[in-house]
DNA sequence: TTATCATATGAACAATTGTTCATATGTAAT
DNA sequence: ATTACATATGAACAATTGTTCATATGATAA
């Protein structure tokens, strides 16, 4: 009840505190978070959804979503940083796929909540 | 084969033309990076996470998460948006609680892959 | 009505982000 | 070696976003 961040004060202690230990750390509610921002952009998500279909290449990708090569590499790269994808070389051609389970069942579970 | 977006050329004709009948339309597409996108904030995250537990007022959040009324509110209203929340007044207080099942398993599945 | 409390909203600002452009790296073929 | 092609990277810029501050709205009690 004591310093109140907000302008208004605890009204319900009780809740508060079985929230409170039910809230995973700062550190992890940040990743979560950090996750789902890959998620959420139009670019990135396209991708992913393309590579649920098959792995592909940079150059496929791009002429795809009609992006340039530099655009779908730089998102690549978060991808990958994300640990999202993962990629193979063959000669001068780098193959991306989906590099974890998840992420089609992230994306299904997105889609089922549009969908009403 | 024509017209490539990039610098480069199209490889892989098949997988391309599979991919692009898999891959749902423009807005679909946007709505899902949309939804995302709303999860992708540690605040919405926070405050989705807390709701999960019990629905909880305005001023119960911002206590429990350390940020204004303001920023709270704000963020409420984003999620109310995205139809991730509902809310029910008593009297001066404002009660918010999840408005889908969705949500719960969206932020399951993004943990499941935080922890690997 | 007036005062008070909880919440909502608008403007403003700093910080972050996605794309393009130019260029670098890496690989293979000539 | 040199050329060509696929991909990666860095700088720059416009656009978007999250917070704060100030203020408005809505509800209850005095």
């Amino acid at each position: 009840m004591d310093n109140p961040t907000c302008s208004c004060f605890l009204l319900h202690e009780d809740i508060v505190e079985k929230a409170k230990k039910a809230l995973p750390d700062e550190n992890k509610l940040m990743d979560l978070a950090d996750l789902f921002k890959v998620f959420g952009d139009s670019t990135r998500i396209k991708i992913l959804y393309l590579l649920s279909v098959n792995e592909m290449c940079v150059c496929d990708i791009a002429n795809l979503i009609g992006l340039s090569q530099s655009a779908i590499s730089h998102q690549l790269r978060v991808l990958k940083q994300a640990k999202l994808v993962k990629y193979r070389r063959e000669g001068k051609v780098v193959f991306y796929s989906l590099d974890d389970d998840h992420v089609s069942s992230i994306i299904k579970q997105g889609l089922e909540h549009i969908n009403e």
